[in-house]
RNA sequence: GCUGAAGUGGUGGAACUGGUAGACACGCAGGACUUAAAAUCCUGUUCGCCCUAAAGCGAGUGCGGGUUCGAUUCCCGCCUUCAGUACCA
């Protein structure tokens, strides 16, 4: 029979579910291989062709590691909390689970045609109770944790207490809030219960405190800092506030140094890893202290360049600064509350598009340099962020450019502070010459000024050498009804876990998905949810990337009850060896995955350090729209004629999307067209020949009318989604996956372009044919395979190997239509020969292989764990080589030549050749540089 | 602005350590088969020049330089596109 894909592909992905051939146990009698996708949040609209991109080449990679002899772990699940459906339940009413639910069977039937090599028997679910239970009982761990830098890792709360038992709270070197008290033992013990968890809540790696927020109103939450695009909310693009709340939060910046060291030790893309250190955005400087004239407080300010402090010529504090009010003197409060209010109303989309305007006020009130002595104005400027170091900075005009421009506008001093420094016009923050009007250092280079000034400061008690990061703790709450709930109760205003044999602490069930009257969240509706019929619950679930941060290791063990996962299990399956997503996740599920990995390590729950050691980014697959050009009449209204593209510049038109599906290599379907739209059922064309009938005068076929195309996001909007379902259908998931990767480097994004699918259907079919007969019945030869095929078989193993081995799977497509090419001229259908190369292909195309595989005599369903081919180099070895001939570096002929053959005898071969004598013209060449089995070049 | 990635035929792309640029595929053109079409198969296809043809000549990997016998590949400068980030003190 010919190649009946459907037939093969659904018997086959039936073989597999019903024999589980895929579930991984654990086996230490074999190397483990973890392969990992990035789990999908299954949304409403489906898969289309770009989300199973990075699905195709890890489940390649997957079935590759088995053929290696690799026990390979290989799942899939669902992120299935999650904004969407709830702005749906909102909508209709319907419960957000019910939804989710409809979707995830949607995903796993899409998933499901395309013929992966999933355990689905570790499936999870970060909605399901039995799944979410361990994520509260990973909060409640980080919450009885505590950040000790003596031993630099996290410690049960325990270690803490038996400190502030026995010496001075400003002994102990924890990772903790700027407002701890400083305790003396006799005062902690002093110290009623309630005092106690206030003051611990401090130090633990989960808390509560009242921090600033982006708050979105529209959507009724708080969001992250990585959620934000600026300022506006990244899903739904609704306007983003800053606002003061009482929320949770992760100690993240304590393993701030910890992430960024962890980044030289897996194998990541270089521009992932420069993105997170970025965004953790280690600098290294010093905290100095400013006294206030007339004041008992004083201002610190955060700096990097401590070397200009002579150059300070005055501070500038944020406007929303804890010291603003005291500063400003009553001559200037009208001017300081204007200039708030004006920053206040200025939205953060303004604030930052208005980078060159200088603005700010006088608050009237001088501070004194630790060092100088010297009196310098202190200014509120919104170009200082309260979120930043400390939310003030010490202003030196003459070397940074804010402050230099800031300096000219209000008619600043602007001091000289290095003798090579030029800031006449813009500022100059070069480090060379030798320091002048610099008290102390004076006549030092950069590097001996920062110990000098350090010292000094530290001397005076008035500043210290430190380390800041840009990274801020994680906000940990979302005032949503979509998510895990908190295990968190209330008493007398301080939180309390809930007992840990009391979890999973389930949703409970409410009327409506919206905030209460009173502005609670929607947990706020619950009727008699309270902890022990008593206490008020936490009303605020947790935020998207909670279940995403441990996901990994719930597929270890995806049915245990009794831990998130058995520590053999762990032990055995350890990290994730080949992560593949998008990098849209690179600061957010990916830092915080990293994060809780490092703390679960640090409890002895896990055993390494990084939970990915290899990653990947697949490129983003965007939409190829297709257009057709309406005529415009003379007054520039739409008709109902459509030009085609070719045609299109003699006509003044206005372009319009139109549907993909309905368009082939970019000739419109026209009778697809007329039913696409009821105003489209008259229309009349003008084909790409100039001609307006579809058959032209000569008989000579149809005329054809060509679409334009752009490359956009791929969007129902746009008329250019690609469902893969329906190019299963017509090409079978085979064709699709090979496509899939024949379209381009992994790596690098594209546009999703149909056209060219047809090549790799017919690929397929030429190896379907390999193994039949011109009536396609089924028949190999047992024959010993010549040396011509040996070659061929031997060529397709070497390079199939080595690009699988770097991930270039797109090559390796085109190696094997090469082969098929190859064997198909040489009508070799050696059983010997085919059947290793039905073991190669099988990781690309699992269902033809699957029964290709069978038709050879094999027991069924044994492919997946047969041997890969081993490479013999003996079949490649050549004895000739048609040397290329070039005249300097210019091709010019070939030159057939024993491989034998010395460079000395080669020489002498080609110089005495007529052909090459011609290209010399008559003249003695100066040089023959001839390189063995590669190339001759004669430089005249 | 800063950081990173990338620019190769009509299109997707290949060339892995500097060694025959354009593999493989799409599209297109021509042909075979067919009453016809679809499907299939064969031939050609970087551009320009020359030519009945065979053959030949020249240019060519974003642009301008450099290193080298030889550069898509290495170095310097510039341009364009995409992504991330954005007053970070």
């Amino acid at each position: 029979m010919d190649y009946q894909f459907k037939q093969i592909e659904k018997e086959w992905q039936k073989f597999w579910a019903q024999h589980q051939t895929f579930k991984a146990e654990v086996d230490t009698n074999k190397p483990k291989y973890y392969v990992l996708d990035m789990f999908p949040y299954p949304s409403g609209a489906g898969l289309h062709v770009g989300h199973p991109l990075g699905y195709i080449a890890s489940d390649i990679f997957a079935r590759y590691k088995r053929l290696k002899g690799f026990n390979v772990l290989h799942p899939m699940g669902y992120d299935s909390f999650g904004l969407p459906a709830e702005q749906y339940a909102i909508q209709t009413g319907q419960h957000p689970a019910k939804t989710t639910e409809t979707n995830i069977n949607r995903y796993r039937e899409q998933l499901d045609n395309l013929g992966f090599s999933f355990d689905w028997s570790k499936e999870v679910r970060t909605s399901s109770p039995d799944y979410y239970k361990w994520t509260q009982w990973i909060f409640m761990q980080l919450f009885n944790a505590w950040y000790n830098k003596e031993t630099d890792r996290a410690e049960h709360i325990s270690t803490l207490i038996a400190k502030l038992e026995t010496i001075p709270a400003t002994e102990i070197k924890a990772v903790c809030d700027d407002d701890v008290l400083p305790l003396l033992p006799s005062d902690w013990s002093a110290m009623s219960e309630e005092e106690k968890q206030s003051e611990l809540l401090k130090y633990r790696l989960t808390y509560l405190k009242e921090s600033t927020v982006n708050w979105c109103a529209a959507l009724g939450t708080v969001l992250a800092n990585d959620e934000v695009k600026d300022g506006f909310s990244e899903r739904g693009g609704h306007p983003v506030e800053q606002k003061k709340m009482m929320q949770w939060s992760m100690r993240i910046s304590a393993y701030a140094d910890r992430l960024l060291k962890g980044l030289n030790d897996i194998d990541w893309p270089e521009p992932l890893k420069e993105m997170q250190r970025n965004w953790i955005g280690k600098s290294e400087g010093a905290m100095v202290s400013f006294e206030l004239e007339g004041h008992s407080q004083q201002v610190s300010v955060f700096t990097t360049r401590v070397d200009t402090l002579y150059g300070v010529s005055f501070l500038a504090i944020a406007p929303e600064h804890e010291l603003v009010a005291s500063l400003t003197t009553p001559a200037q409060k009208a001017e300081i509350d204007a200039y708030i209010l004006a920053t206040k109303k200025k939205s953060e989309l303004d604030r930052m598009a208005d980078v060159k305007t200088v603005s700010g006020a006088f608050t009237g009130s001088y501070a004194i340099n630790p060092l100088s002595g010297e009196k310098v104005p202190v200014w509120i400027a919104d170009y200082v962020l309260a979120g930043y170091g400390t939310g003030a900075v010490m202003a030196v005009p003459s070397g940074d450019q804010r402050d230099y421009l800031f300096a000219k506008h209000f008619n600043l001093p602007i001091v000289q502070i290095l003798d090579a420094q030029i800031c006449d016009t813009e500022a100059d923050p070069t480090k060379e010459g030798r320091y002048v009007n610099s008290g102390i250092i004076n006549g030092l280079t950069y590097k001996e000024a920062v110990a000098k000034i350090v010292a000094a400061l530290e001397e005076k008690g008035m500043g210290y050498a430190k380390v800041n990061y840009r990274m801020r703790d994680a906000i940990f709450g979302r005032q949503r009804y979509w998510g895990e709930p908190v295990p968190v109760y209330f008493k007398n205003g301080l939180p309390y876990l809930i007992q840990e044999e009391e979890l999973p602490l389930l949703l409970p069930e409410i009327d409506k998905y919206l905030p209460t009257e009173s502005g609670e969240p929607p947990l706020g509706r619950a009727k008699d949810w309270k902890y022990q019929d008593e206490y008020e619950y936490e009303l605020s679930t947790m935020p998207g990337w909670a279940g995403s941060s441990w996901y990994w290791y719930r597929y270890m063990d995806a049915n245990n009850d009794a831990a998130f996962a058995d520590k053999d299990k762990i032990a055995y399956w350890r990290d994730v060896d080949l992560y593949i997503g998008g990098n849209e996740h690179a600061t957010g599920h990916l830092l915080y995955s990293r994060f809780w990995n490092k703390f679960l390590k640090d409890m002895g729950y896990v055993v390494e350090e990084e939970p990915f050691k290899k990653l990947i980014n697949q490129g983003m697959i965007q939409g190829r729209s297709n257009f057709v050009y309406r005529v415009n009449d003379i007054d520039g209204k739409g008709t109902n004629e459509f030009v085609s593209y070719g045609q299109k510049s003699n006509y003044s038109v206005t372009p319009l999307h139109v549907d993909v599906n309905i368009v082939n290599n970019d000739t419109l379907d026209i009778e697809a067209f007329r039913n696409f739209r009821p105003e489209y059922k008259d229309a009349v064309f003008i084909y790409e020949d100039g001609s307006n009938s579809l058959s032209a005068e000569d008989g000579r076929g149809e005329a054809k009318y060509i679409c334009g195309h752009e490359v956009e996001k791929m969007s129902k909007s746009k008329f250019n989604v690609v469902n893969p379902d329906d190019l299963v259908e017509r090409y079978g998931a085979d064709t699709l996956r090979m496509y899939e990767m024949f379209l381009g480097p992994l790596e690098q994004s594209k546009p999703w372009n149909t056209n060219g699918i047809e090549g790799v259907f017919k690929f397929l079919r030429k190896f379907w044919k390999l193994f039949h007969d011109e009536n396609f019945n089924f028949q190999v030869s047992d024959a010993a395979p010549t040396k011509a095929e040996l070659k061929a078989l031997h060529k397709i193993i070497k390079k199939v190997e080595e690009d699988i081995e770097r991930f270039s799977f797109n090559t390796s497509v085109s190696s094997f239509m090469i082969a098929v090419n190859e064997l198909t001229d040489l009508k070799c259908n050696k059983k010997a020969v085919l059947q290793e190369l039905v073991i190669l292909l099988s990781p690309y195309a699992p269902h033809i292989t699957e029964e290709l595989w069978k038709l050879l005599g094999n027991r069924p369903g044994t492919l997946s764990f047969a041997q890969f081919p081993t490479f013999n180099p003996v079949y490649l070895v050549e004895d000739e080589f048609a040397y290329p001939v070039s005249v300097n570096g210019k091709t010019k002929t070939n030159l057939l030549l024993p491989l034998t053959m010395e460079p000395s005898e080669v020489e002498k071969v080609v110089l005495a050749d007529e052909q090459i004598q011609k290209y010399l013209d008559g003249k003695t060449p100066k040089k023959v540089i001839v390189v063995k089995g590669r190339i001759i070049n004669l430089v005249v």
